[in-house]
DNA sequence: ATTTATAGATTGAATGATCAATCAACTTAT
DNA sequence: ATAAGTTGATTGATCATTCAATCTATAAAT
C-alpha cells in the first residue's frame, strides 16, 4: 500500500466527517462548517479538496457502499466459491448487506439521506444507479441455477434488491425494530421455491 | 358535508400545491415562495392559516397517507366485510396500498421525502410513528387466522409493512420501474405457508 | 548544519445569495 | 362598517463559496 499523501487522508477525514454528520442530524443540517468541525479543520479546507460542497456528498455517498462490495467479496472468498452463481453465492451476498457488521445504523441512516434525494440531484441519481444495477446483477446471477424458468431470474434479483432496500430503510427509521435474523427469514420467505 | 369556509379552502390548495411541489422537486426546494405560488396565492397566506412553514408539511404529510386508509375501508365494504381478519381484510389491505390509483409516484416520492426525515424532524415522527402502528396493526389483524402460531402474526404484520414500504421506496426511485402486479407476486411469496 | 526558496496546506473573515417570518397596508365580502 | 382575507416589501438569520494572509514542510544551496 502506498504511503497515503496529505489529500488522501484529508478527504478521507471528511468523508468520513460527512456521514457522520448526516447520519446524525441529517443531510439538511450537514453544513460545510459542521462537516469542517466534525473532522476538526477549517471550512475552507473543504474547497480546497473537493472544489464544493456536492463532490465531497458524492463522495460520500459512493463511500456508504463499498465496505458491502468488500464484503460481498470476502464471503466469496471465505467460502472459497469461485463462482458467483447458485445458493452459497447468494448466501454471500445477502449476508454483505444484512449482517450486523454492515447494515449498521449509522450506514442504513446515511444512505437513506441520499437516496432519498436521488430523483432531485443528478450526482446522486447517477452513484445510485451504478450500485442498484451491480446489486441486481449480483443478485440474478446468483439466483439464476435456482429457479425453473429463465425468466424468473431477474424477477427474483428485483425482488430481493427491493426487500433488502426494504429493511434498509427500515434499520434506518427504527433502531433495534427489526434483527438480521428476522430479515433473512423474510428474504427466505421470498426465495420459498412454492411460489414460482 | 358543511359548506367549506375560505380557510378550509386555502388549507387544502396549500397542503396540495407543498406535496406536488415536494414530489417534483424535493423536500429541500420546496420554499413557501415556491408553495404559495403554485397554489396561485401570496406567501403571506402559509403563515396567516398555518402559523409557519413546519405546521403546513406536517399537516402535508399527514394528508398522504389519508387515501390509503380510504381505500381499506372501501375496499372492506366493496366485498361486505364486517371482520378486518381473515384473508379477504389481507387482500383488501394490501390492495390499498398498492393499487395504481393509490400508490402513484407522486404520493410515493412526497411520502419518501418525510420518512427520511423521521430520525431528524419530530413532528415527523409523530406521523411516522401513527401511521406504522395502526398499518402494522392491520396486517397483524388480518393475518392472524391465517398463521399457525400467534407470535407469527405479529413477525408476519411487519415483514408485510417492511415488503409495502419497500415497493413504495421503489415506486418513488424508478419511474415503471415495478408493475402493481409485480408487487402483490412478491408479497403473496412471502406468505407462503412453506416457511412456518 | 544552517539558511533560503518554494509549494502545499490551512485559516477565518468577507461576500452574496436564499429563505422563513413579520407586518403594515390594501382588498373583498357580509 | 366591520371583519376576514390577502399582498409583498422588509428583516434577520443561515449558508456556500471566495480569497488574501499565514503557516508548515521539504529540498536545494551555501
Amino acid at each position: 500500500m502506498a504511503r497515503q499523501s496529505i489529500e488522501d487522508i484529508r478527504k478521507i477525514e471528511l468523508i468520513d466527517a460527512a456521514l457522520a454528520v448526516i447520519a446524525e442530524e441529517g443531510h439538511d443540517a450537514a453544513t460545510t462548517q459542521k462537516i469542517a468541525a466534525r473532522a476538526g479543520i477549517s471550512a475552507g479546507i473543504v474547497h480546497h479538496y473537493f472544489g464544493d460542497k456536492a463532490s465531497l456528498l458524492q463522495a460520500s455517498m459512493r463511500a456508504i457502499r463499498k465496505p458491502v462490495v468488500r464484503a460481498y467479496v470476502e464471503n466469496l472468498a471465505a467460502q472459497g466459491l469461485t463462482t458467483t452463481a447458485g445458493r452459497p453465492a447468494l448466501e454471500a451476498c445477502l449476508e454483505a448487506h444484512l449482517s450486523p457488521a454492515i447494515l449498521t445504523v449509522r450506514r442504513a441512516a446515511a444512505w437513506l439521506q441520499f437516496t432519498a434525494r436521488v430523483a432531485y440531484v443528478p450526482d446522486y441519481a447517477r452513484v445510485h444507479a451504478l450500485v442498484r444495477n451491480r446489486q441486481i446483477a449480483a443478485l440474478t446471477r446468483a439466483v439464476r441455477p435456482l429457479v425453473p424458468h429463465q425468466g424468473d431470474a431477474v424477477r427474483m434479483g428485483i425482488r430481493l434488491a427491493v426487500a433488502l432496500d426494504g429493511y434498509w430503510m427500515e434499520c434506518a427509521t427504527r433502531e433495534g425494530g427489526l434483527t438480521a435474523k428476522e430479515a433473512r427469514l423474510a428474504i427466505d420467505a421470498l426465495l420459498s421455491d412454492s411460489v414460482w
